[in-house]
DNA sequence: GCATACCGTCTTGTATACAAGATTGCATTC
DNA sequence: GAATGCAATCTTGTATACAAGACGGTATGC
C-alpha cells in the first residue's frame, strides 16, 4: 500500500520559507511599517528570488493576518487594529484557562517535567533574574506557550502559538518598563505554585488577571509608541 | 498617504479558490480517501487549471491540516488521526466555554439578536423539528459557530470556524442515529435557556457535556465506518 | 482653471518551462 | 532466486512568460 516513502529528513532550506521568515522579520522589526505598501516584484528583487516563492510566502503571511493584498493593486502590511489585538488576548485567555484547568486536574509525568522546566526559569531568587526587556518578553511568550504544551494537546498548542505570534509585535512594546518585568516574574511564580498545589480556581484567577494586565497595557499603546520603537529597533 | 484604493468588490472568481473548494469537497465526500496519494499535475488536469493555482490551493489545505506533501514525492490526504480530533474537540470546548461565559455576563443588543435567531431555529415544538441527519449536522455546526460569533469576538469566531471545519468530516458520521438528533435539539434548548437566564455555571456544564458527547461518539468511529460512509455518500 | 477621456505603465493572476532529485522498474551479477 | 546498480520517469521547487485589468498622468476641450 504505502510506496515506501523516504521522508528525506533534511530539506535543503526551502526558498519560500526563507522569504517568509525574512518578511516576517522585516515586519517585526518595523522596517516594514503597518500600512506600508509593496509589490511582489520588489520583494523578489530584495530577496533574490522569483515571484513564485515570494507569492507563496505572502499568501501564508496573509492567511496569518500580517499582510493583505488588493486585487491587482499591490500588497500592504496589515495596519494595527487594536480591537483585533484585544480579541486575540481573549482567545489566549480562553485557551490558557483550559490549559491550567487541565494541568490542575490531571498532572501527567510529561506535564510535570514541563512544569519543572518552567520552575527552573522563573522560580529563581531575585538576584539571578534577567532584566533585559526583549529577552524577558521572549521568555514570557514561551512561558505561556509551554503552559499549553504541557497539557499534551498539540492542536491547542499550535493554535495558541499562532495567536501568540500575532500578538508578539505589540507585546514587545509593553516590556520596556522594569516594573512590568518584575511583575511578570512575581505573577509567573504565583501561577506555577498554584498549579502545582492543584488550586485550580486560584490558578485561573491569577492567569486571567496576568493576561488582562498585558491586554490593558496594549490599550495604552499608540501609533506614537510605534514610531518610537522603530527609531530604537529599526535598521 | 493612501493611494486611494478601489477595493474592487467583485473579484472574478479566483481560480485558486475554485480548486481549493473542489478539493475540499472531494475530501469531505470521501471521493478522496484519507491516506490517498495524488500529484499536482493530476489535480491540474482534473480541474482544468495549471499547476500554479493548484499548488496555492494545496498549500492552503496543507496549512489547514487536510493534506500533506512529501518532498518531490507527491501529496496525500491526511490520514485520520483520532487523537488529533479529540484534541480539536477540547479546543472547541475551551473556546465555547469562554463564549458562553461572555454571553452570560454581558448581553449586548447584537448578542441578544444573535441568540434570538438561534431560538427561532432550535426552540421549536417537536413536530416542526428537522430529522434529516446531514441537515441537522450542518445546523448543529452553525449553532456552535453562532454562539461564538454572538460574543462579537471575530478572531475567536474565525479560529473556532477553522476548528469546526477540521472536525466536520467526523461529525457527519455521528449524526446518523435519530436518537442523537433528538438529543441535540434538547441540549441546544437547555443551553439557550441557561444563557438567557444568565446562569453561567449551568450553561457551561451543559455545553461541556454536550460537546463531550460528540467527542465520545467520535471515539467509536472506526475506519470501517469510513468505508460505509463512502459507499453511501461517495460518487 | 477644471473636468474628463485616454493611453501607457504597473500589478496581480495564471500558464508554462526548467532544475534537482526521489522513486521505480529492469537488467545484471553472484 | 535474491540482491544490487543503473537509467528512465515522475514529482515537486523555482523561474519566467503571458493575460487582464487597475492606476496615474497627460492632453484635450470648455
Amino acid at each position: 500500500m504505502s510506496r515506501g516513502r523516504a521522508a528525506s529528513a533534511t530539506r535543503p532550506e526551502n526558498l519560500t520559507e526563507r522569504v517568509y521568515r525574512k518578511l516576517k522579520a522585516e515586519i517585526f522589526s518595523f522596517r516594514l511599517l503597518p500600512g506600508e505598501r509593496f509589490t511582489e516584484s520588489e520583494v523578489a528583487t530584495l530577496t533574490s528570488a522569483s515571484r513564485t516563492p515570494v507569492r507563496e510566502a505572502l499568501t501564508r503571511l496573509q492567511r496569518e493576518g500580517f499582510v493583505s493584498v488588493a486585487f491587482r493593486s499591490g500588497w500592504q502590511v496589515s495596519p494595527f487594529e487594536f480591537a483585533q489585538f484585544e480579541q486575540l488576548y481573549d482567545v489566549r485567555i480562553a485557551l490558557e484557562m483550559a490549559a491550567v484547568a487541565s494541568l490542575c486536574s490531571a498532572q501527567t509525568p510529561a506535564g510535570l517535567d514541563a512544569l519543572d522546566a518552567l520552575k527552573a526559569i522563573w522560580l529563581v531568587e531575585p538576584a539571578s533574574r534577567l532584566s533585559d526587556g526583549p529577552t524577558v518578553c521572549a521568555l514570557d511568550e514561551r512561558f505561556h506557550e509551554q503552559l499549553v504544551e504541557a497539557t499534551g494537546n498539540l492542536e491547542m498548542a499550535r493554535i495558541h502559538h499562532d495567536v501568540s505570534e500575532r500578538l508578539r509585535i505589540v507585546r514587545r512594546l509593553d516590556f520596556t518598563q522594569s516594573s512590568r518585568i518584575e511583575a511578570t516574574y512575581l505573577e509567573h511564580c504565583a501561577l506555577l505554585a498554584s498549579i502545582l498545589a492543584r488550586d485550580c480556581n486560584r490558578a485561573q484567577a491569577l492567569l486571567r488577571r496576568h493576561i488582562q494586565e498585558s491586554k490593558a497595557e496594549v490599550r495604552q499603546i499608540t501609533l506614537h509608541t510605534l514610531y518610537e520603537a522603530r527609531r530604537k529597533h529599526g535598521a
